[in-house]
DNA sequence: GACCAACGGTTCAATATTGTCACCATCGGC
DNA sequence: GCCGATGGTGACAATATTGAACCGTTGGTC
C-alpha cells in the first residue's frame, strides 16, 4: 500500500516533470534572445532586446556577451545595437556537411516544381515558424512568387498545418498560443478550427491550403520526417487558386508524397504511412 | 591619500575583470560544446562529448536537452549521438540577410581566381580555426583544391597568420594556446617563431605560406575587416609553389588587396592602411 | 550465463551563479 | 537645463547549477 503510493507519486512526478521541468534555464534564455533577430529586424539594441525577451537588461547584456565571446553575436560599434554573429555561418555549414539537408531540399524543389509546372518550396521549423530552405518558380506566365526570407506561420499555411499534424502536440500548442496573424480576409484565426484542420491534415497525410496566406493562392504541403518519426519540415506546391482543379490537385498530391519521401530518406527520417500512400 | 588608493584598488579590479571575468559562464559552456561538432565528427555521444568539453555528465546532459528545445541539438534516436540541429540553418540565412558576406565572398572569389587564373578561398573565423565560406578552382592543368570543409588552423596557414596580424593579440594567444598541428614538414609550430610572422604579416599587409599547410603549396593571404578594423576572416590565393615567382606574387598581392576592399566595404568595414595600400 | 566495463541518464544537498534594482553617463529633443 | 530615452554597471539576496554517486542497459569476453 505504502510502496503503491510512493510509486504513484513518483511516477506522477516524472510524469509533470517531463511536461514542465526546464533544466538549464540561463541557455533557454540565451537561446530565446537569439529568435528575436529576423530578416526584417536584424539588429536590436540592448534595451529593446530585453523587452522583447522579457528579461533585466544586465542579465540580457551578460548573455550577449557571451555570445559574442563565441562570435554568435556582434555588436555594431556605432549604433551599439546587436546582431548575429558569424558563428552560425560555420556551424550551419557543419550541420550541412552532417545532414545535406538544404542541398536534397533544393534538388527536391527544382525536380518538383518541374513535374509540376508550378512553384515548389521546402522549409524546415523555426523558432516560430518554418523557414524557407528552398525554392523554385516553374518557367511560365502565371505563377506564384515566393520570398524565401519570409517565415511561413504555422497556423496560416499548409507548410505549417502539415508540420504541425505529425509533430508532438505541444508544438502545436505552444504555436497556437502566439499571437496568431491575420493574412488574408481568409486567413483562420480561431484556435479549435485551426486545430481540426491539423487533425485533418494528420488523417489525410497531407494539408490543401486556400487564401490563408496569401490572396488567390492554393497550397499543398506534407511534412517530411526524422529518425524519430515526428516532422522534420514540409515541402509544398503552390498554385494560382484560378488553376486549382481536382486533377491538378492529384497530380501534385502523388508528386509532393514522392518528394516528401525523397527528402525524408536522405535525411534518414521514417516515412508516416499516411503520407507514404499518398503516392500510389 | 585614500581616495587615491581607493581609485587605484578600482582601477585594478576593473582590469582584472577584463581579463578573467566570465559572466554566464553557462552560456560559455553551451556555446564551447558546440564547437566541438565538426565535419570529420558530426555526431558526439554523451560521455565523450563530455570528455571534450571537460564537463560534468550531467552538466553536458542538461545544456545539450536545453539547446534540443530550441532545435539547436537534435539525438540520433539510434545510437543516442547528439548532432547539430535545424536551428543554426535559420540563424545562418538570417546573418546572411543581414550581412551577406557568403554572397559577396562567392563573387570576389570567382573573380580573383579569375584574375590571377590561380585558386582563391575566403573563409571567416570560427571558434579555433578558420572556415572556409567560398573557394574556386580556375579552369587549367595544374592547381591548388581545397576542402571546404576543412578548417584552416590559425598558425600554419597565411590566411590564419593574416588573420591574426589584425586582430587583438588575446585572440592570437589564445590561438597559440592550442595545441599546434604540424601539417608538413615545414610547419612552423614554435609559437614564437608565429609570433614573429603574425608580426611581419601586420607591418607587411598580407602574409605568404610556403609549405604551411599542404606540401608544394603557397598560399598569400590578407585579412578583410569589420566595422570596428578588427579582421573578420581572411581572403587568399593558393598556387603551386614550382609556379611562385616575384612577378606572379605581385600580382596576386595586388588583386588579392582589391578582393579584401570588396568584401571590406560590402560588410560595411574600415580597411587598415597597410592592407590599403597594397592596391597600388 | 555470469562477469565486467562503458554507456546514457538521473538525483539531491552543497555551492556558485544569476536576477534584481538602484544607479551612472550619455544622447537628442524641447 | 530639463526630460526621457538609451547603453552600461555593481552589490547582494535569490536561485539555478553542479557533481559524486546512483540506476538500468548494452555489448563484449571468458
Amino acid at each position: 500500500m505504502v510502496a503503491l503510493s510512493t510509486n504513484l507519486s513518483q511516477d506522477f512526478y516524472k510524469h509533470v516533470k517531463e511536461l514542465i521541468f526546464r533544466p538549464m534555464k540561463t541557455v533557454d534564455k540565451a537561446m530565446g534572445l537569439l529568435r528575436h533577430f529576423t530578416p526584417t529586424q536584424p539588429e536590436i539594441g540592448l534595451s529593446e532586446l530585453a523587452r522583447l525577451a522579457d528579461l533585466d537588461k544586465a542579465t540580457t547584456r551578460r548573455i550577449l556577451v557571451s555570445l559574442s565571446k563565441h562570435h554568435f553575436i556582434e555588436q555594431n560599434q556605432i549604433t551599439k545595437a546587436y546582431r548575429l554573429g558569424s558563428g552560425f555561418l560555420h556551424l550551419a555549414r557543419v550541420r550541412e556537411a552532417t545532414t545535406p539537408i538544404t542541398a536534397i531540399a533544393n534538388q527536391t524543389v527544382d525536380w518538383l516544381s518541374e513535374v509540376t509546372n508550378e512553384t515548389a518550396h521546402a522549409s524546415v521549423a523555426g523558432p516560430s515558424a518554418l523557414i524557407t530552405i528552398a525554392h523554385k518558380e516553374p518557367h511560365r506566365g502565371t505563377v506564384v512568387m515566393i520570398d524565401p526570407t519570409e517565415p511561413l506561420p504555422f497556423h496560416a499555411t499548409a507548410s505549417g498545418i502539415a508540420y504541425l499534424a505529425f509533430n508532438d502536440p505541444e508544438v502545436m500548442n505552444a504555436a497556437l498560443r502566439q499571437q496568431l496573424g491575420k493574412y488574408t480576409e481568409f486567413t483562420e484565426t480561431n484556435p479549435d478550427a485551426i486545430r481540426q484542420r491539423v487533425a485533418k491534415a494528420k488523417a489525410d497525410g497531407f494539408f490543401l491550403n486556400e487564401h490563408g496566406f496569401e490572396s488567390d493562392v492554393a497550397g499543398l504541403a506534407m511534412p517530411y520526417f526524422n529518425a524519430d518519426g515526428s516532422a522534420a519540415g514540409a515541402i509544398a506546391v503552390a498554385m494560382p487558386i484560378t488553376r486549382k482543379s481536382e486533377e491538378l490537385v492529384t497530380k501534385i498530391k502523388r508528386n509532393v508524397a514522392a518528394a516528401s519521401a525523397r527528402i525524408t530518406t536522405a535525411i534518414g527520417g521514417v516515412l508516416h504511412p499516411n503520407v507514404q500512400q499518398l503516392m500510389r
